[in-house]
DNA sequence: TAACCATTTAACTTATTAGTTAATTAACTA
DNA sequence: TAGTTAATTAACTAATAAGTTAAATGGTTA
């Protein structure tokens, strides 16, 4: 399946977006993305998976603990692109990128 | 269900996806749009009524025909929201921003 | 080594999604 | 009015997704 496809799939979860969410603040652990929702620790593993074949996250192993951590740029590239192809150049998608970076400009 | 919700759980098929790329060029009748695809017509019909039930699209009867037209403010808020929300301010984003409207600042 | 802990895999069940064909609704036309 | 066309709804089936518990894997520690 090709990437743009996997990062739909991955995103049209409920959970699976919360557990970006939780990881846009700080890399954690399959257990302490786990404590944070009603489910069982296969079941969080299995959406930990999915997300980490679409690239949205990242895992690596630290001992025995899986450290999980948010992969931005193919969140924000993976969508930006998919927008990008909707939205003619110079049209809606323009406005929002000036927008943004206008709304960024003293930071 | 909540629009964010109902705008990732529209994308997540790619016939779904591919519908908003033939109504990026143009506003399409429902059976335009089926004739584009090898699936029934209430196959289609289903996926049209997601993709407006999300507000990706609008849909407008003239006649005995329905014609489908692309919502590009609501499929870009929608995901310009959901990853403003991921990135922290000042982060890829804002990168992913600046270089969007440098490479539009000709046009 | 033996017991323990974190995580994943396996096997399974249930709910949801995506498609089908047949029937219905509504608008158009001879 | 009768027949045709466009689109949707209804009823159903098959495939997929999402959860469960039990078992396996691999690293840690007494």
């Amino acid at each position: 399946m090709d990437n743009i496809n996997l990062v739909f799939e991955a995103l049209s979860s409920t959970p699976r977006r919360k557990i970006l969410n939780y990881l846009s603040a700080t890399s954690l652990t399959a257990g302490e993305i786990a404590e944070r929702f009603e489910m069982s620790k296969p079941a969080m593993s299995k959406h930990l998976k999915i997300l980490q074949t679409a690239n949205l996250i990242n895992g690596e192993k630290k001992g025995q603990f899986m450290h999980y951590s948010l992969n931005r740029d193919n969140l924000v590239t993976s969508l930006h692109d998919f927008t990008a192809n909707l939205c003619p150049v110079g049209s809606v998608l323009k406005k929002e990128s000036k927008k943004m970076a206008d709304d960024n400009e003293g930071s």
